[in-house]
DNA sequence: ATGACTCGACTATCGAGA
């Protein structure tokens, strides 16, 4: 089975976009997010033309999330958001969706960016990344050799050299945030990538010339729990989706796993 | 070239992104 996570920023803007991956790689599944639209909105009938399935969360025109889907599959206990996942302003915003696709539980996540150190958005995207381990932590005790994988965008660059200046960022870099990405490696989880692709970002943004001059920031993810870590073969950053006509500001992040 | 932000929204500036 091959998976694979993309913020899309807006699945309308990239429908052409997401077609032309799902055929070219034809993975199983892929998670998005940054959907920008609300179910009644996605292009479902575009992805269904070439075989794919989609589950959908959204409220607004803000954040968003979802699955590609093939259509043979068929997901199981669909969750549009994790226990005790945090509100925003009194609103549990559209960041988290779950679905089991051939026993694999998956996470399509949209992590707050956090905006700066001393903004409310900060602690909410500390809240969230702790409440995810925590649901993270509870379903590998509760259902022991579970394969769970958490994918998605976590606005965080763990390591110096995933972003191309350390002194240019105050958030993504910050020791708070990288101490809350930590804990998903204290629980068991592991970046599924992070050995095939030791160095390489995976968002670039729009402006000042960032992809031509390669300063991006590696800020998306597969964390696996160990069982699923097992049966990693092959992963991949799909850096060439960054070129062309309007690309996402990320790229895919591709997971193959052995059957 | 991979080239100087982009998206969707109260359609015209603006919040949000990172």
């Amino acid at each position: 089975m091959q998976i694979a996570t993309w913020n899309v920023n807006s699945a309308r803007a990239r429908t052409e976009r997401i077609v032309q991956f799902l055929q070219r790689t034809n993975v199983d599944v892929l998670a998005m997010q940054e959907i920008k639209c609300k179910p009644e909105q996605f292009p479902v009938g575009r992805l269904e033309e070439i075989g794919y399935k989609v589950i959908s969360h959204g409220l607004n025109q803000w954040n968003g999330v979802a699955f590609a889907y093939k259509a043979e599959l068929e997901p199981e206990d669909i969750e549009t958001e994790f226990p005790y996942q945090p509100q925003f302003k009194e609103v549990t915003e559209a960041r988290a969706l779950g679905a089991t696709f051939d026993g694999v539980r998956l996470w399509s996540l949209y992590v707050p960016h956090g905006r700066a150190l001393d903004d409310p958005h900060m602690q909410y995207k500390l809240e969230f990344l702790d409440r995810l381990a925590s649901h993270a932590n509870d379903l590998v005790n509760e259902h022991p050799g579970g394969q769970v994988a958490l994918m998605g965008d976590f606005n965080i660059a763990p390591l110096d050299s995933d972003v191309f200046d350390v002194a240019f960022f105050e958030t993504h870099v910050s020791a708070p945030e990288r101490e809350a990405f930590s804990a998903f490696d204290q629980i068991g989880y592991s970046d599924l990538h992070r050995d095939f692709v030791p160095v390489g970002y995976t968002y670039w943004d729009y402006q000042d010339l960032r992809f031509p001059r390669n300063e991006g920031m590696r800020i998306d993810f597969v964390l696996s729990s160990p069982e699923l870590t097992d049966r990693i073969s092959a992963g991949s950053i799909e850096r060439d989706e960054r070129k062309g006509e309007t690309p996402s500001d990320h790229v895919p992040v591709i997971s193959v796993l052995t059957d």
